[in-house]
DNA sequence: TAGAGGATTGAT
DNA sequence: TCAATCCTCTAC
């Protein structure tokens, strides 16, 4: 299970090293999980960022706690995506899960997400939430024990990491051209065909 | 308190 | 290309 020191580092270190990482989550008794192969950074430094500014509301108070905890927001009114809280506390820093190669609970996760077993089960943030059972009310939940979600360490990954800009932030402006969206080269299991 | 918009997705 | 869908945030 990666440590605590692992998550204080700046997030786009952490959004690298969480690639080919298992994300785990034991919901309802049920566990699944899958292997991290898409990311993307989020620094309070920039506008992509919701906590840019230190801008602390309800919604984003979770990216504040210290590294290691979850953080987790509806979008678009439907759709709940997970986040992982990097650095010390009061930073605001954090990195989204968009994608994972699922490995335990298939099944569950078909019935969660209403889909068949494809390379697009779990091929964007919205979508792996629902598949691994994840909701607003996991928000701020930490991830640094085994009861409810975490992630396994791996070996070390030894294939490419492809970095492309981030998807969705064109608000951002110049921030939205950051090579912050980090993916497993080649797999079919990312959100989206790679990019640059 | 009203109005605009969003780190998405799936159907057309 | 566009609608679904509703919470959050900002402006007044």
């Amino acid at each position: 299970m990666l440590n605590k020191e692992f998550f204080l580092q700046h997030p786009t270190t952490v959004a690298r090293g969480l690639l080919g990482k298992t994300l785990v989550t034991r919901i309802e008794g049920v566990r699944t999980s899958g292997v991290i192969v898409e990311t993307e950074a989020y620094s309070h430094t920039e506008r992509g960022c919701h906590a840019f500014g230190n801008r602390l509301t309800p919604r984003n108070q979770a990216m504040f706690k210290a590294g290691g905890h979850a953080y987790v927001y509806r979008c678009y009114g439907i759709h709940n995506l997970f986040n992982v809280v990097t650095g010390p506390p009061e930073f605001g820093d954090a990195v989204l899960i968009r994608a994972i190669e699922p490995r335990e609970g298939i099944k569950i996760m078909m019935t969660r997400a209403h889909a068949a077993a494809s390379s697009r089960l779990t091929s964007g943030p919205g979508k792996l939430t629902r598949a691994l059972g994840i909701g607003l009310q996991h928000s701020g939940r930490s991830l640094m024990n085994k009861r409810v979600m975490w992630v396994e360490d791996g070996e070390a990954l030894t294939v490419d990491i492809c970095a492309t800009t981030r998807v969705g932030i064109d608000y951002a402006g110049e921030d939205a051209a950051l090579r912050w969206r980090f993916l497993i080269s080649g797999s079919p299991w990312v959100s989206k065909p790679q990019r640059g």
